[in-house]
DNA sequence: AACGACCTCAACCGCCCTGCT
DNA sequence: CAGCAGGGCGGTTGAGGTCGT
């Protein structure tokens, strides 16, 4: 591992992605899928470490992600889930589909905290704070989503069949805002519902087989991009 | 228009947990 | 059981954007 680790950190590039970078990743996930993030950059074509790419697919690249602000009923359920659950984003983000906990931290350090700090002074966090003293039925009666393994929940843990199941559909096409122009595009397209085929196409089926039916999907482009690049 | 203050959020770091041998 | 490797999580940082003067 110490070895590895270091070999790694040689050469690693840290840093914002480029869209190069995005296009290889997501091609290669789309078609050898996740088995291995510490092994997967080098034959993937980037300088990446494996950290690098899982964070970068499970908080931007994930075609199920929701983008733009939070609605009211997912500001109001998250002040309430935290109220509960102290810091544990993760367990926050389950419940609450198409957002990643690093989505949800951010948006409550820089917008709930201080609503937070005005209305529930002292309960921050008293039950749940330490996480070892969540057992499956208090996760499972918080609304989490039940544990997975460590594959299925990396390629998944909100993405796939049985989390992502039908009841996300919805929720996920209601969704046509964006903040960047790439994801933009991406997005407005996720917003029609038959986009929502194309992430369950991809999660469920290991060899991602992709629907053919949204030829300027911006996901898709950057794919069939990263196919004529060889990857 | 220029500048500084403030805000946002993508990305990194380091620790911890889990699974495998 | 112990050690190792990989993955997940929460905290933090800093670059870029926005706002106010």
């Amino acid at each position: 591992m110490v070895k590895s680790q270091q070999c790694e950190k040689a050469a690693v590039k840290k840093g914002p992605w480029s869209p190069d970078e995005d296009h290889k990743l997501i091609a290669y996930i789309q078609r050898y899928g996740i088995w291995n993030w510490s092994q997967m950059p080098k034959p993937a074509g980037l300088a990446r470490s494996g950290k690098s790419c899982r964070l970068r697919w499970v908080n931007y690249l994930r075609p199920d992600i929701k983008r733009g602000s939070f609605s009211k009923e997912e500001e109001e359920a998250i002040l309430k889930l935290h109220e509960t659950m102290g810091n544990r984003w993760s367990a926050i983000a389950a419940t609450l589909p198409g957002r990643t906990d690093n989505e949800i931290k951010n948006y409550w350090h820089t917008h709930l905290k201080k609503r937070f700090k005005a209305t529930e002074p002292v309960q921050e966090a008293q039950v749940f704070n330490d996480k070892k003293k969540f057992s499956e039925t208090e996760i499972f009666l918080l609304g989490e989503a039940p544990k997975a393994s460590k594959l299925e929940t990396t390629s998944t843990s909100s993405s796939s069949g049985p989390v992502h199941g039908d009841h996300n559909k919805d929720q996920i096409a209601e969704q046509n805002i964006c903040a960047s122009e790439t994801f933009g595009e991406l997005q407005s397209l996720w917003a029609e519902s038959h986009i929502v085929r194309y992430s369950e196409a991809i999660f469920t089926d290991p060899g991602f087989t992709l629907y053919n039916d949204a030829s300027n999907d911006y996901w898709v482009n950057l794919s069939m991009q990263a196919e004529i690049d060889g990857i």
